[in-house]
RNA sequence: GGCCCGUUGGUCAAGAGGUCAAGACACCGCCCUUUCACGGCGGUAUCGCGAGUUCGAUUCUCGCACGGGUCACCA
């Protein structure tokens, strides 16, 4: 038999923003697209209008375009199977669920929210599983339609079976056997003659011709329900792929409820796109080999379902950092001063700045750009710095040594008629030459005198040139006063 | 509480009835080096507990513990 042509579907609800737990979802539903040459769906769930959110449709929108998870069907673009907004699908699943009730599959139920409350309240207190009893299961078809033609308010409820087992198939957990008697007889359609999201979904991923369905294991114990449904109907049953929660810690997923940072959070703490794409497929699931650095078309190739793991993960902002380290690493140069710019000028105005200069000192130092502005925080100004900083005990300098030597220094730099790394470095050379020292003993108190700082990007010759040479000889005089004090 | 699912280092995790139980991040040490970082090399650290099957279980089975999910006219 010819295998069906994949397709697959993302279907998030417009809640306002995209947490990482969703992003993973999607990029992993559209890694299995993608993979088997299939096709990769967006379907916006909007059906609750009370949780509905201004331009949360387009959040979504933005989200997977600036990640690369482009869908080949989908509200803006369309499709042969649309529409492709839940809310706009609405008139054909009373029918669906009409059909259902015809054949023995479910059934008008016309109990009131009264009696469900009291119901759910003695299988409460009485220890009972909070099921419905189904109280309405066996009207007889008069009884129905007395009810109808009074105009009674109703429900359509799947009828499950009480006895027997049913068992389904998961990728990921395996074969998953459940009594039917624990089924609640779930509503399908809604008073107000919506459909609940149990059926729509359903209803919209056989009619879409959905495949594969990947969404979190949190609705593996309602996926029985589904396929009673499918089978109801005769349709076909989709591959069931359930992925485990992304957690905070080991107790408590990330939400944003918690705080814990969306997407867009962490684009705004200076990550790139490609790093958090990359991290997160790492997050549940496990390549083949130990390569961990994946872009997006690499992932296609390398994704495969059978590492998909069936515990939770925690999110580990650390490793995040060291791989969008990895990614920070890997930009062109163009690049990185293009994306690090705004985070150099949060703490450095210096208007002739070197930037080809800078850049190269802090392209390999930097993991997330917001590492930046602290790490260049002295060039504008130089910072008041404590003389300890000048003992050093490995470059065997100490206040007294860095006097001398910085007393050496500033004649020559005075002196020196081109002010470039390479004449900077020349003179340096030969001063350390002339007296015999190792380069640390001169160069760690030049880069004191310049910085003021313990750490910074490059040693104190790429700081020089960085300030120019009236700043340099200006702090290098600081330096020397400081110490003769 | 009923039902379902899960449990390998601090974190992500590979793994197979017999392995010195991969790798990555983090951490520590060394090298490189004018500091830090980068890079290179090395190190510490893991199979939840108890039975059973077996010559041998971390791997298979069953209990237990712990954790999670689910039990809406929400999605």
């Amino acid at each position: 038999m010819e295998p069906k042509k994949v397709r697959t579907r993302f279907a998030p609800s417009p809640t306002g923003y995209m947490h990482i737990g969703n992003l993973r979802t999607a990029l992993y539903t559209y890694l299995i697209a993608k993979k088997n040459n299939g096709t990769f769906i967006l379907r916006i769930e909007d059906t609750d209008q009370a949780r509905y959110v201004e331009g949360a449709v387009d959040i979504i929108y933005d989200t997977l375009r600036k990640t690369g998870l482009i869908w080949d069907e989908g509200p803006d673009i369309g499709g042969p199977v649309g529409p492709y907004i839940q809310s706009q699908r609405m008139g054909m699943f009373k029918k669906y669920a009409e059909q259902l009730v015809e054949m023995g599959h479910a059934y008008y139920c016309f109990c009131d929210k009264d009696r469900l409350e009291e119901l759910h309240k003695i299988q409460t207190a009485s220890g009972m599983p909070t099921k419905y009893d189904g109280h309405c299961r066996n009207l007889s078809k008069e009884e129905v339609q007395e009810k109808l033609a009074a105009g009674i308010p109703y429900v359509i409820r799947q009828k499950c079976p009480t006895e027997g087992t049913t068992t389904f198939h998961d990728e990921v957990f395996g074969d998953i056997t459940v009594e039917n008697s624990v089924l609640d007889d779930q509503i399908l359609i809604k008073a107000d003659g919506m459909p609940t999201y149990n059926f729509a979904n359903v209803v919209d991923d056989h009619t879409m011709g959905i495949t594969h369905v990947i969404r979190g294991n949190e609705y593996l114990s309602s996926t029985p329900k589904y396929n009673l449904l499918y089978e109801a109907f005769g349709w076909d049953i989709p591959v069931y792929i359930h992925v485990p929660p992304v957690m905070k810690d080991a107790n408590n997923k990330l939400s944003k409820r918690n705080g814990d940072a969306s997407f867009e959070d962490l684009i705004a703490k200076g990550y790139l796109e490609e790093a958090v794409i990359n991290y997160i497929a790492l997050l549940g699931w496990a390549p083949k080999g130990e390569n961990e650095i994946f872009t997006l078309p690499e992932l296609i190739q390398e994704f495969d379902v059978s590492g998909i793991s069936k515990s939770p993960a925690i999110f580990d902002p650390a490793k995040l950092k060291a791989i969008n380290g990895e990614y920070v690493r890997k930009l062109s140069k163009e690049d990185f001063i293009r994306d690090a710019l705004p985070y150099i000028r949060q703490s450095c105005k210096k208007e002739d700045l070197n930037l080809d200069l800078l850049a190269e000192l802090l392209q390999p130092r930097t993991e997330v750009f917001t590492d930046i502005p602290e790490q260049i925080d002295f060039i504008d100004s130089l910072p008041d710095y404590d003389i300890s900083l000048y003992t050093h005990k490995k470059m065997k300098t100490n206040a007294e040594s860095s006097l001398a030597v910085l007393k050496e220094i500033l004649p020559i730099l005075e002196a020196l008629p081109d002010w470039k790394l390479d004449s900077i470095n020349a003179a340096m050379a030969d001063l350390v030459a002339k007296l015999q020292v190792k380069n640390g003993y001169v160069l760690w108190p030049l880069r004191v005198a310049v910085s003021g700082k313990q750490f910074t990007p490059g040693g104190g010759t790429e700081i020089a040139e960085l300030l120019g040479k009236d700043e340099t000889l200006r702090r290098i005089r600081i330096g020397i006063e400081k110490l003769s004090q």
